[in-house]
DNA sequence: ATAATAAGTGTAATCGGTTTCATATGATAG
DNA sequence: CTATCATATGAAACCGATTACACTTATTAT
């Protein structure tokens, strides 16, 4: 069933039910006929004989480095809302943290399968510049900040910063902290800074002394805490990067008979559900994902239509959720 | 760019060069200076013109009721996985929940927008039966069971019979049930039904009134023991239908100073990430999410490449694993 | 020597829409 | 009474690939 036979059962050429679909001139006596025909038959336009000749795919591509972390999917659920609102879909790719494939997919969405692409991403390399330049539909980034891109991210150094100068206000003075990688510009960089700065701020000094670099999870922030707290001695609060590695660092106290946060306070960040029903519950900054996701599409669809004077650049704003493990 | 330019510049017509890409009869010569051509112009073949002359757009619909969910991710996980390993891309439908939408999302889909869809359904109605029964690709039903299509999903029945049984085994008497509704058949239903039938198998009787439907929220679980407490008197044991339910039962006892598992064993099903951090952490019945996943990709594209022998119907297994609110 | 088969190639039809262009009609303006 | 314009329509070109078909040449079987 195609749009010849349809104009036929109705009378008139392919171009007049074309019209009809596509808001253009046409009679409101032909348009009746047509939707009758259309009903009876349940007709749709192929999408793809359609694609190809308008050059559009209302189709969004989405790289991602892992869906199974609650920011992650958030940030979906708010882009899904907006593009399905609009009538586009959403191309999923995971890359697994996987480096190469992050190249690969960029490549694959921009041989015009995809009419935009919205780069989740955490790492930025060279060849990560060089395949972006390469890109001829366009791209937003989100959670991270690259300059030359449209990008949407969140206040990460003053959410850090606020979190440690909470807990010198409480009276810390040998503040720890446990980071990720700072190629991270976002999560690494710019949390870890926050930190140092509060710290050197708040009077104290040789921040970089009670760091150190864990990864993204319980385990990691686990053995991580028992290194730093071989090498620093106890510590009267911990800063941690996420909250899976604050939740690590709370069992190994636990572990330890040190007490949280009657020795020593601890917080995280991400605001993520493991931190509701831990004992203590953890302290952490609530980042509004779903509403980064919303405005990464909205920001896209923008670009789409050509209005070049949409927002390019958002930093999003936090806010502390103060839990038990910092109740002093 | 396109085949006709690449063809003129390699001094051939557009079907060798079609040829080169789909390995069709060509010269080892030819296919040289094709090769030379095709890297010097890093031409791609459109996908678009592909889709519409091949009838295959090598992507398949997922349809989920909610992405924030641990479990759907990991299937998504798996899904992607298998299908991006065989070329194929995956499109993103989230219904929220909403019925309506699921019916929108198949027929968008149906109307040869993707080569098969994923459905990953809790509640099915006369009207999702109609729709399915209209579909021209082919379904795989994730998470449910439903007679006639390809599905795969997990044992809920046998799961929560034997963790019932557990609990009988360590000398529970009063055991409650918070479930999920019985629409639902296998939250809902084949969970509910295993825990009855342990019940009685284990002689006791009148299962059905020490249990409520709770919805899949934790403050739900809190509010649904408090009900059911208030209803039955104190219990020594409750079955949850998913872990956040029961991390809301012991959120509940745990403010009126009820020991777990001290005076009530407690045990949810799902395995999620919140189950371990909890104190007491939660027993819970683990599924291979990611493995479903896999395997409906795997019995989708079996049923694309017209494998009629292959796998339709598959019941996954179970482990129980035992945490501390059960350890009697 | 001849028939049959396999390998290699190009032409042109095809997939199913959208859109340009030419054309027609009726209404309004000058 | 013509010129202009908005509305309405269909024919045909076009998007960019795949593939059926016809054809040539080389190889093998009879």
């Amino acid at each position: 069933m195609n749009i010849g036979e349809i104009a036929k059962l109705a009378g008139v050429s392919s171009a007049a039910v074309s019209r009809y679909f596509n808001n253009g001139y046409i009679s409101e006596e032909k348009r009746e006929t047509i939707r009758k025909v259309v009903e009876k038959t349940g007709y749709r336009p192929s999408v793809q004989a359609q694609m190809l000749r308008t050059k559009k795919t209302k189709m969004i591509g989405v790289i991602l480095p892992k869906i199974d972390l609650g920011s992650i999917t958030s940030m979906v659920s708010g882009l899904l809302a907006v593009l399905n609102e609009n009538g586009y879909q959403l191309l999923l790719a995971n890359t697994q943290n996987n480096s190469e494939k992050e190249l690969e997919y960029l490549s694959t969405f921009n041989s015009k399968q995809v009419d935009g692409v919205v780069f989740i991403a955490t790492i930025f390399t060279a060849k990560h510049r060089k395949a972006l330049k390469e890109m001829t539909v366009p791209v937003v980034i989100a959670g991270q900040r690259l300059s030359g891109y449209p990008c949407i991210y969140h206040d990460d150094y003053n959410a850090v910063y606020e979190l440690t100068s909470m807990f010198l206000k409480k009276g810390c003075r040998q503040i720890g902290y446990l980071g990720v990688l700072p190629q991270d510009k976002a999560a690494g960089q710019a949390r870890f800074e926050g930190y140092c700065n509060a710290v050197t701020d708040g009077g104290l000094k040789e921040c970089r002394e009670n760091t150190l670099v864990a990864d993204f999870t319980m385990e990691s922030g686990y053995e991580k805490t028992e290194e730093l707290i071989r090498k620093c001695g106890l510590l009267d609060g911990l800063i941690c990067a996420t909250d899976e590695i604050a939740i690590g660092a709370i069992q190994y106290f636990k572990s330890q008979k040190i007490s949280v946060p009657g020795d020593i306070l601890v917080a995280g960040i991400g605001d993520s559900a493991l931190s509701k029903v831990t004992t203590p519950t953890v302290t952490t900054v609530h980042y509004s994902f779903e509403k980064s996701g919303e405005l990464a599409a909205e920001m896209l669809l923008n670009i789409l239509v050509g209005n070049d004077c949409s927002i390019r650049e958002v930093k999003l704003g936090y806010s502390i959720v103060e839990n038990e493990s910092s109740r002093k």
